[in-house]
RNA sequence: GGGCGAUUAGCUCAGCUGGAAGAGCGCCUCGUUUACACCGAGGAUGUCGGAGGUUCGAGUCCUUCAUCGCCCA
């Protein structure tokens, strides 16, 4: 016997290790079946489950269960990435902690320490999905570190170098002064912040008294000024082009340019220009040939290229000086408050600095072009399909890709240095040292490059070094390409353009189909979530307070495409409710001997309601289909939740009792069977969305041969147990009992109170219907009886059913001034809808422009809405005559 | 500045290709009817942000304005 109430945390686990104990996740099962695969969006190996995850991860899962079900050869690939900086900086700090650091251990040592702690920390993400229900096939795990995936990264590298694809450019990049490496642009978050912008007055060389003044946020960059820019059209500047200022503190000569990056409309119209500290600097630099002075080392101190007095304060100190000095030689002319954007890198937290250097690029604008052109033609579609303007905007004006880190923690760059600086790019050192020997005629040293690759550039190989790559695989001929990811638009950058590059170059096809982009959770007030605003709302503790199901549900029942998730805890609550409804509803089956029954066939159905419940199912199963399809998670759930709570436990149930407690035993079995039937279908259809408690039901009682839930086949009946007559009967009889109660309850009708009903007018269906249904009318609607006749007895309410009138003799009770008020406001109902209706059908124009069917359903609906504001009209006549 | 999106019941949101305004929560009334009070029955609440336009017909398409988000410069 079931329990009362249902208590995931009693279950969620056990089943949990049933499904993954048995192989139920693993993918191959049937060699026949045709493959669906979703690869994870790696999760940092430093992470822990948030919200986000929760979500994205309930949407993969809900797919993979419900293919599977499908009969698909369903693989959900999970794993991690290495996370570059992150986990740096995790072990940095526990270093520290120990008074150690990664420079006095070495490298080596750093990394081994790293590996020590991936062992015992890393993955807690992946543990936690197991809270969640995620079916992932954790037998092929991955991590971007590992050495497969490792000798994938090492041969794109190689290729790419030798195609011309990667190469070492001396440019600006976004440099990290706190952990002294390169970041991708992407890495770098915009903030704005209260700052001031300063009016320099550059003297101009050989004109007495006259400067030219420029505003800059950043005055310590001033020591790396190579020139002053305006623009060509501003006259106010003209004659000065080509000429030069002297720069103050400095004495540098620099020269005035003319080039429109100067804004005449900004400021003094003129722009100090450090082409070795500013992009737009750099590139007037390129276009007019300037002197890059680098003032900063590499943690941002003042460097020699400056003079003495500043070399070594750092860049916020030297601020201050420089300003100083400005002022005290006379050059500073104004100081204004300004906001204004600062870069920030987005781990870390230190103001980001341009800054020259040596890096590894991708040629990223060549690989785009196919990664492009799959998503044009279609080969690739995003979903919502707006975000394909997202992808290509990003894609059509990318940047070359900076893939250096000057990391210890990830792929290091297989590429040796000879004495002299050639380079070596190979598999491995021996394959180098070979190359040095052949090109320098004799065995020759080499240094390895010291740096490593950005994390990226493991994880855009994903969908195929998990699967094998480079070796031939059958996994990767089977599974590849994937048939969907599943992300959030903020990474579709970061992650999804680089599998696009990567799987167009190296697989020669598609790393996906289809990239279903699902919306950020926001707390219940729409802020996004953030530890500095305290409004976190975490994933396992919604599990342990509603369960696993119910979060997953309450995020599935949200996911409407393409908008922003509010989750509050109140809508996990009604998804626990949910839950137990669903319990108690198998409870009643249980009681009432409602279980699976061997060959039943729900076409061989001969009672009416159970007829209707079968096609129902059907029906139901085929909205669900369509959904999912659709990517649609929160129409499906709508309707998974609607069913089962509105026409299967607040109707269904309900008529089942009357043959259930009836003497008619042929009908007693047949629901019997059919209420089992229907679980069953229910247990199924909710599976994706709960997979818990109704694997938790299905073992209790729906299992015949042990067998688990999760490979139990999705129903498919297509369309063949319909029966519309049986829909539009059920239908009657739903709004007879709605009727009814409706009038009770506002004529103030003791709910305890029987009562007896008449109908009159009623055609012959109607009244077969009333027949057949009689029993399960009365108890629904609690009626004394329930008949048909001719006249309406005096001081009766009256409703008006279709053709027919009910009418309930309760003169005793009622009060008739409130019974014609009543009445009165119906008719006046009707006669609204009327004249909408008449005026509609009055206008040539629609009858002449408007389909025939639309025309015809309005005159349907004008006769029915005139019927039945006759029959009101009658009502109210016969008591007005009664009195 | 460029792009995307939002504005529908007290709150959070659905409403796909234009043809009778919906859900959940909350609220009100009633109810211990043998699955369920994490429940049942009934009920109230919307000139679908404003203004134009297209159309026989607009919450749905177009223009514009207002307000609010997000992304990229």
């Amino acid at each position: 016997m079931l329990d009362k109430t249902y208590r995931p945390d009693a279950v969620e686990t056990t089943h949990y290790e049933r499904w993954n104990d048995s192989g139920a996740f693993a993918c191959g099962q049937n060699k026949n079946a045709e493959p669906y695969t979703i690869v994870i969006p790696p999760p940092n190996v430093t992470g822990s489950l948030h919200i986000g995850h929760a979500l994205n991860n309930t949407l993969q899962d809900i797919l993979i269960r419900y293919e599977r079900m499908r009969g698909r050869d369903a693989l959900w690939q999970p794993g991690t990435d290495h996370a570059g900086i992150a986990t740096q900086m995790v072990v940095e700090r526990q270093l520290e902690e120990a008074g150690s650091s990664r420079k006095e251990i070495g490298r080596e040592k750093f990394i081994e320490t790293v590996w020590d702690w991936k062992a015992e920390s890393g993955g807690t993400i992946l543990r936690q999905l197991h809270r969640l229900g995620a079916s992932c096939d954790w037998s092929r795990e991955r991590f971007t570190m590992d050495d497969g995936l490792s000798a994938a990264v090492r041969k794109v590298f190689v290729d790419l170098y030798n195609e011309g694809l990667i190469y070492k450019d001396q440019r600006l990049v976004n440099w990290d002064p706190h952990f002294q490496t390169a970041i991708s642009d992407l890495e770098v978050q915009q903030q704005e912040v209260n700052g001031k912008l300063w009016y320099f007055n550059y003297p101009i060389e050989g004109e007495d008294g006259r400067f030219l003044t420029v505003a800059t946020t950043r005055p310590e960059t001033m020591l790396g000024d190579t020139a002053v820019a305006v623009h060509p059209d501003d006259e106010r500047y003209k004659d000065l082009i080509g000429k030069h200022c002297i720069l103050p503190l400095v004495g540098r000569r620099i020269v005035i340019v003319a080039d429109e990056h100067a804004d005449p409309e900004q400021g003094s119209g003129a722009v100090k220009i450090t082409p070795a500290h500013d992009f737009n600097d750099f590139e007037v630099g390129r276009r007019h040939d300037l002197e890059m002075v680098n003032i900063f080392d590499i943690e941002a101190r003042i460097n020699d290229n400056a003079p003495e007095k500043y070399r070594g304060l750092d860049r916020f100190e030297a601020r201050k000086i420089v300003v100083a000095d400005m002022e005290a030689a006379g050059y500073l002319d104004r100081v204004e408050d300004q906001v204004h954007m600062v870069p920030y890198a987005d781990r870390g937290g230190v103001p980001i600095e341009p800054y020259l250097t040596e890096q590894w690029f991708v040629d990223a604008k060549t690989l785009a072009q196919p990664a492009i052109e799959a998503v044009e033609d279609g080969r690739v579609k995003f979903v919502p399909a707006n975000w394909s303007k997202t992808y290509f905007e990003w894609m059509r004006n990318i940047q070359p890709w900076c893939i250096s880190r000057q990391l210890w923690w990830g792929h290091q760059i297989p590429a040796w240095y000879g004495p002299d600086g050639e380079i070596f790019v190979a598999h491995s050192e021996e394959d180098a040292l070979a190359a040095a020997q052949t090109h320098y005629g004799k065995a020759t040293p080499l240094t390895r490059d010291e740096d490593v690759l950005d994390t990226w550039f493991s994880s855009g190989l994903w969908p195929f070094s998990t699967l094998g790559w480079p070796e031939e695989t059958p996994e990767l001929a089977r599974y590849y390409p994937t048939d969907v990811l599943v992300t959030g638009f903020d990474i579709i950058f970061f992650w999804v353009a680089r599998m696009m590059m990567l799987g167009m170059h190296f697989m020669k096809e598609v790393p996906f189909r289809t990239v279903y982009v699902h919306a950020l959770v926001r707390d219940a007030s729409g802020q996004k979530m953030s530890k500095s605003k305290g409004n976190i709302i975490d994933p396992l503790e919604l599990i342990d307070k509603f369960g696993g199901d119910a979060l997953r549900f309450t995020l599935a029942s949200l996911a409407a495409p393409g908008r922003d998730i509010k989750l509050s805890e109140a809508r996990v609550e009604g998804s626990r409710n949910f839950a137990t409804k669903l319990w108690n509803a198998a409870r009643f089956c249980e009681m009432n001997e409602c279980g699976p029954v061997a060959d039943f066939d729900p076409a061989s159905c001969q009672q009416t309601i159970n007829r209707w419940i079968v096609g129902e199912v059907a029906a139901c199963t085929r909205d669900i289909d369509r959904y999912i399809a659709a990517y649609r998670f929160n129409d499906a759930a709508q309707t998974i939740y609607q069913f089962i709570w509105g026409t299967f436990c607040d109707w269904y149930v309900e008529f089942s009792k009357s043959l259930l407690n009836g003497d008619d035993e042929a009908a007693r079995d047949e629901t019997r069977a059919t209420t089992g039937w229907a679980m069953m279908q229910l247990l199924r259809l909710l599976h994706p969305f709960m997979p818990f408690i109704t694997e938790e039901l299905w073992t209790q009682f729906g299992s015949r041969d042990g067998g688990m839930l999760i490979g139990e086949a999705w129903p498919d009946f297509g369309e063949s147990l319909d029966d519309a007559a049986v829909r539009a009967e059920m239908n009657w009889v739903v709004d007879l009992i709605s009727g009814v109660r409706s009038v009770r309850s506002e004529m103030n009708v003791p709910p305890a109170a029987q009562i007896p009903m008449l109908l009159t007018g009623a055609n012959e269906t109607s009244a077969a219907w009333l027949d057949r249904h009689g029993a399960l009318i009365r108890r629904l609607a609690r009626l004394s009886s329930a008949a048909t006749g001719d006249t309406v007895p005096e001081g009766a309410v009256q409703l008006v059913h279709g053709e027919a009138t009910a009418a309930l003799p309760i003169a005793d009770v009622i009060d008739i001034d409130q019974e014609k008020a009543r009445l009165q406001s119906a008719i006046a109902k009707s006669e609204g809808e009327i004249g909408k209706l008449e005026k509609k059908l009055g206008n040539q124009q629609f009858l002449a422009k408007a389909p025939e069917a639309v025309v015809e359903e309005q005159r349907e609906r004008l006769a029915a809405s005139q019927s039945t504001r006759d029959k009101l009209a009658d009502a109210l006549e016969r008591l007005s005559a009664a009195m």
